[in-house]
RNA sequence: UGCCGGGUCGUCUAAUGGUAGGACAGCGGCCUUUGGAGCCGUAUGUAGAGGUUCGAAUCCUCUCCCGGCAGCCA
């Protein structure tokens, strides 16, 4: 394999399992989510890892939905994942599967296990089985259902499927042994009873398989060679493997990793719906989400995603990774490929005195300083501009380099400027400044020897477009929302994650931006004309993530 | 106090008995027509106690801490 393939703990397994010749130097992976719910940063880790590996070892990669509880699984569920799967570039080469498709492969190895005397039908209440379960430190206690005949489960088992029972009358569970030190051990539940449609199987069925007997029949039915899940998992994996042992069926292996955990966010489906169904957020693709799809919205790329997968690396120990690490994976892909465009996002009006009025010089513009293969543009400057008002202030504090009365800055792409004069209205607010140009100071003229320690963006005043720039911050205003034991996490929402500008100018050229475009506002941010709002009469952009700002790092101290 | 798993810079992750390294974050500097980017430099870590060994993050023993497991969820 190639050497600079990513070093953990799964690829050693693998790498001695191909040594060994285990699985013929096969390499079979899949990622297998419940279609409940949106794909999150945490499934995209597992999606990389999963088609990574594949890929890196010539092997095969499957996308399968777990669909055993139609109680909780929806078509659009199915239909985002597999958008998001895409968009992650994870291969699977067609290979759309559903557990659903194994149902009646399941229902005859279940049939396998009743005549082999390891499984039977039981008619346990719910909270009877709980009290018979024991607790993890006492030994669980037997059903009195446990020793039925094995024609009578045969029978009984048959009425489940033929609809004879109302739900939770009566479960299938394995025979294994109800004093496990390990709980999932105590004759675990194979199949329930629902009667409700399933997206896919409709009313087919009204008995459907738990995760635990479904999950090593669907791996052993597509020749998966390693199951790669997450922790929780570890203790289910006895289990697996007896199920697979007992029906003397293709065997994969289960590896269990640490899941990721994300600063200040949830990642939990759960707490992700919650957020959505109470309305905290605007929709499961809500730019503040940690979803894929509100990642997308958000102007994330996938390669920024792929790449952030790669570099928070995969290992056992539980762990909570910072989530500047992702923010670095967009900035550095965004910086070697964003267009840059100036935009005023609080736009204060500079007026130059010794321009005339009407007159419209075009000046050139690096279309990206990090790449001159993009080329250049030509930005309008007129006699009215715009500049930020956080690039002027009457009382700089120390270290300041951008205008103040009587001082300099150059207008990036264009001119020195002298702030000569300003303007308040009646409340003592500046509304207005009156600046003058030097005219040897043209960028490029390189007539001009005279240094200004500041640069700042503008926009020509009539020569521009208005609009809507949504800024975004963390969603949450503590490190582990989800960890923090006295309060619930809605509880610890940051209410100024979304802050909406709506008087923003930018330059000409970003008037025929599509939903999706990427951009740099010089000296802002990344920003990503947004999928679901933005029109072509009024642009909006969504602020991927700002620059690195280490003079408001400073301003803080 | 049952079983399973895990503890390496602030964070994530390497080192598989032989110089504890990288990335992010931090700090300092250089450079800069983005206070961006880039470049250079720098501090910080093996949970604890014993033991084995010429040599231990790594092997052994004990202790401590963290996570998972008592759904007819996955």
């Amino acid at each position: 394999m190639n050497g600079n393939r990513p070093k953990n703990f799964i690829y050693e397994i693998i790498d001695k399992d191909i040594e060994i010749n285990k699985w013929g130097g096969r390499v079979h992976t899949r990622f297998p989510p419940e279609p409940n719910g949106y794909l999150h940063i945490g499934h995209a880790k597992s999606i990389c890892l999963n088609y990574g590996i594949a890929r890196d070892y010539n092997g095969k990669f499957n996308l399968r939905f777990d669909d055993t509880n139609p109680t909780k699984e929806e078509q659009e569920y199915v239909d985002s994942i597999i958008e998001d799967v895409k968009w992650l570039k994870a291969d699977f080469e067609n290979r759309i599967l559903f557990a659903s498709d194994y149902f009646e492969q399941m229902y005859e190895w279940a049939v396998k296990l009743i005549k082999k005397g390891k499984a039977y039908v039981d008619d346990l209440k719910l909270d009877e089985m709980r009290d018979h379960r024991g607790t993890v430190t006492e030994a669980g206690k037997e059903s009195p259902f446990r020793n039925r005949s094995i024609e009578e489960n045969l029978d009984l088992f048959e009425r489940m499927r033929k609809g004879e029972f109302k739900n939770g009358e009566k479960v299938l569970r394995a025979k294994i042994d109800m004093s496990s030190p390990n709980m999932l051990m105590r004759d675990p539940v194979m199949y329930r009873i629902i009667h409700s449609s399933h997206h896919r199987t409709g009313d087919d069925w009204c008995i459907y398989p738990t995760y635990d007997w479904a999950h090593g029949l669907e791996d052993s039915i597509e020749g998966i060679t390693h199951s790669i899940c997450t922790l929780e998992f570890e203790v289910h994996r006895p289990l697996y493997d007896w199920f697979l042992d007992e029906l003397e069926i293709y065997h994969p292996q289960q590896i269990e990793f640490a899941r990721l955990n994300l600063s200040y966010t949830v990642m939990s489906k759960r707490k992700l719906l919650e957020l959505v169904q109470e309305s905290f957020v605007d929709g499961w693709d809500d730019p503040r989400m940690p979803t894929i799809s509100g990642l997308r919205r958000r102007g994330f790329t996938p390669e920024s995603i792929i790449n952030f997968a790669e570099i928070v690396g995969v290992a056992k120990r539980d762990a909570m990774t910072d989530i500047a690490l992702l923010e670095y994976a967009i900035r550095e892909d965004l910086n070697k490929r964003a267009q840059r465009v100036m935009v005023v996002l609080k736009p204060l009006k500079v007026i130059i005195t010794n321009f005339d009025e009407g007159k419209i010089e075009e000046l050139e513009a690096l279309n990206n300083p990090e790449d001159p293969s993009m080329g250049k543009r030509t930005v309008p400057f007129t006699k009215e501009i715009y500049i930020e008002q956080a690039d002027f202030s009457e009382n700089p504090p120390k270290g300041y380099h951008r205008l103040v009365p009587g001082g300099e800055v150059r207008l990036r792409y264009a001119y020195i400027i002298k702030c000569d004069q300003v303007i308040k209205n009646e409340k003592g607010e500046v509304i207005e400044l009156y600046c003058s140009i030097d005219p040897d100071s043209k960028s490029g003229s390189g007539k001009s020897t005279k240094k200004v320690k500041g640069t700042i963006h503008w926009v020509s005043a009539d020569q521009s477009v208005e609009i809507e720039a949504r800024l975004y911050d963390r969603l949450f205003i503590v490190e582990d929302p989800a960890g923090e034991k006295e309060k619930d996490y809605r509880e610890l929402i940051n209410k100024n994650s979304l802050e909406i500008i709506s008087g923003a100018k930018a330059e000409p050229f970003v008037k025929s931006a599509k939903a999706g475009d990427r951009f740099q506002f010089e000296r802002n941010g990344y920003f990503c004309v947004d999928s679901k709002y933005s029109t072509e009469s009024k642009l909006v952009f969504n602020r991927t993530v700002t620059l690195k700002d280490t003079w408001a790092k400073s301003l803080k101290q």
